[in-house]
RNA sequence: GAGCGCGUAGCUCAGUCGGUAGAGCAACUGACUUUUAAUCAGUAGGUCAUGGGUUCGAAUCCCAUCGCGCUCACCA
């Protein structure tokens, strides 16, 4: 075991050298005083759950897990912080009640009621989106709420500090703000007691023996507000800085475009006494044409649309690969990702135990992948889905069983989600382009024709009788001087596309009966596609 | 302006601490006395953006240049 341990000591894969830096650099191989190891991963109060959010989840995991056989003596902990504390300053369009929220603006988040109606306010209704999204793909976490923190008075000794470094906190943040906003600048932000709100107001007196600071409230008058017991909330980066002295946060990664509050939160946390987390900042996501996803423009791919289509672990593989390069994230990728997932699933059994820790499905299953099964690719399961009218798992079963001899949806479990995948796939995307069409009056006689053989074909006749029958209806009816226009044929009446599977193949799968019964509709003028 | 990332085959990209350039798709050739391709065999295509440096050896490490893109300068 100790062995796995060196190899870990030098393996490259990134969440080795993120795990490697943690332990020498931060903590210099010793567990902290606090006893564990505290890794943290933060979320915003407009924030549903989205794709950004499992990655950042799914990567810090991956560090977790890379740190604890390094140092299997030390502890870790996540904290899945909620920022539920913080002020609503928008309404989000995809609520609800939008008349009623709006009344509350201003408010923190657990401070507004909830616009769906189902939790004690819209902050709880949040954070159990966010805990359900979590705990549906098993991770394992602590959830923290900032209101918690705030009103338990779990953060008062760190509003005091901020309070004793105000000036040189002030040094930090000034120079950093635009003219305006340095006029009313503050690291506290108050909580009215008359009206609810978050207010950012100047702070014009301070008193650290007390513990208190004296706002200009928005009406002009002066209060005198204490720094603790919630009464205020930090501003943001002062705030992050706060948590990182409080909870002794190790490590926490963050999406590029927070370097710099990163960096200036990290002088105030150093200003207070403390020593920020160590920090990765990976890559955003852009869209098929470059550009940054945003869930307001709605472009890119929803987490949802990704597991409609493919299972989380690709995903996961998908969030493991190049944390720090721009990935394009579209549909398009989804099988490719897939297939790299049950490629790397295939590679690991034959690997020694140093190959096996740069393996990205080590990372995704926390170093015990599950077995590789049939070598079957998704890909060929969505050309086998569009092509076989494949609205049932079962047609889709028998054509698998022919092509992987023994396998079944036991034995191949993996393949058997996959196959489920392929059906949505198919129904989504190939059965809406397909167009059907009525046959020629020619084409009708041949039609009737084949019906009339594949009917009197003996019950189980196999793939290759049934194809030299479909040949030689074609062969005897002048119509198609080409069998390439008779096939062609088939597949635009009785599958909606111009292209198509072996139909010999297809009909033994599909049914002789049934096809027969296909044939008759098709002949009776019906709609194929419903 | 500051920070970050990218530049490898026609396209999308791999390339795991430096050791003779890879995959998928596309293309081309041939095979299966049956269209088709979830078939099989084979072919072609790259001065690894450019110029230096380190090295016995660089797509890989360092520096510079060019090009593309993103992020931050108000808020979180």
């Amino acid at each position: 075991m100790s062995d796995l341990r060196d190899l870990a000591r030098n393996a490259s894969a990134w969440p080795f050298q993120e795990a490697r830096g943690l332990l020498d650099e931060r903590l210099k191989g010793q567990a902290p005083a606090k006893g564990f190891v505290l890794f943290e991963t933060g979320y915003g109060p407009s924030g549903l759950p989205h794709i950004g959010t499992f990655g950042e989840v799914a990567r810090t995991t991956m560090v977790r897990r890379a740190f604890e056989l390094l140092a299997p003596g030390i502890p870790t902990r996540l904290f899945a912080f909620s920022d539920d504390r913080d002020g609503l300053r928008k309404v989000p369009d995809n609520i609800p009640n939008k008349e009623m929220v709006t009344q509350h603006l201003g408010k923190p988040l657990t401070a507004i009621p909830d616009p769906f109606g189902t939790h004690e306010s819209f902050g709880h209704h949040n954070n159990a989106r966010l805990r359900g999204f979590l705990d549906s793909f098993g991770f394992e976490y602590e959830f923290q709420s900032a209101t918690d923190w705030y009103t338990s008075g779990r953060f008062d000794e760190g509003c005091l500090q901020v309070l004793r470094h105000y000036d040189p906190i002030m040094e930090v943040m000034l120079p950093t703000l635009g003219e305006e906003r340095q006029q009313t600048y503050s690291p506290f932000l108050p909580v009215c007691p008359k009206t609810g709100k978050v207010l950012q107001v100047p702070v014009v007196e301070r008193n650290v023996e007390a513990g208190t600071i004296v706002y200009k409230d928005e009406d002009g008058s002066f209060v005198e507000a204490p720094v603790t017991g919630g009464r205020v909330k930090l501003q943001w980066k002062a705030d992050w800085a706060m948590r990182w002295f409080v909870l002794g946060v190790d490590y926490e990664m963050s999406g590029k475009d927070l370097i710099p509050s990163y960096q200036l939160a990290s002088r105030i946390c150093r200003i207070m006494g403390g020593t920020p987390p160590m920090n990765l900042s990976y890559e955003l996501f852009l869209d098929e044409k470059g550009q940054k996803i945003s869930k307001s423009k709605g472009n890119g791919l929803a987490v949802e649309d990704w597991l409609c289509y493919a299972p989380p672990e690709s995903l996961a593989l998908f969030m493991f690969q190049k944390p720090k390069a721009a990935k394009r994230l579209y549909f398009d990728v989804i099988p490719r990702t897939v297939d790299e997932y049950l490629t790397f699933l295939d590679k690991f059994p034959a690997e020694d135990d140093a190959k096996r820790l740069n393996n990205p499905v080590w990372h995704i299953h926390h170093g015990k992948p599950p077995q590789p099964e049939t070598g079957l690719s998704y890909n060929i399961l969505l050309n086998l889905a569009s092509v076989c009218h494949a609205e049932d798992r079962a047609v889709l079963w028998h054509f698998i069983s022919r092509y992987v001899p023994g396998a079944t949806p036991v034995s191949a479990p993996i393949l058997d989600r996959l196959v489920d995948y392929a059906v949505a796939y198919y129904k989504d995307f190939v059965k809406p382009g397909k167009r059907y069409r009525l046959p020629t009056a020619d084409e009708a006689k041949a039609l009737s024709d084949l019906a009339a053989e594949l009917a009197a074909l003996p019950a189980g006749s196999d793939a290759e009788a049934i194809q030299t029958v479909v040949y030689e209806v074609g062969k005897r009816h002048p119509a198609f001087a080409e069998l390439k226009a008779w096939f062609q044929a088939l597949y635009e009446i009785l599958l909606g596309q111009d292209q198509g599977p072996r139909m010999g193949s297809f009909i033994a799968l599909y049914g002789i009966g049934e096809t027969v019964a296909l044939i008759r509709r098709a002949l009776a003028g019906e709609d194929l596609a419903v």
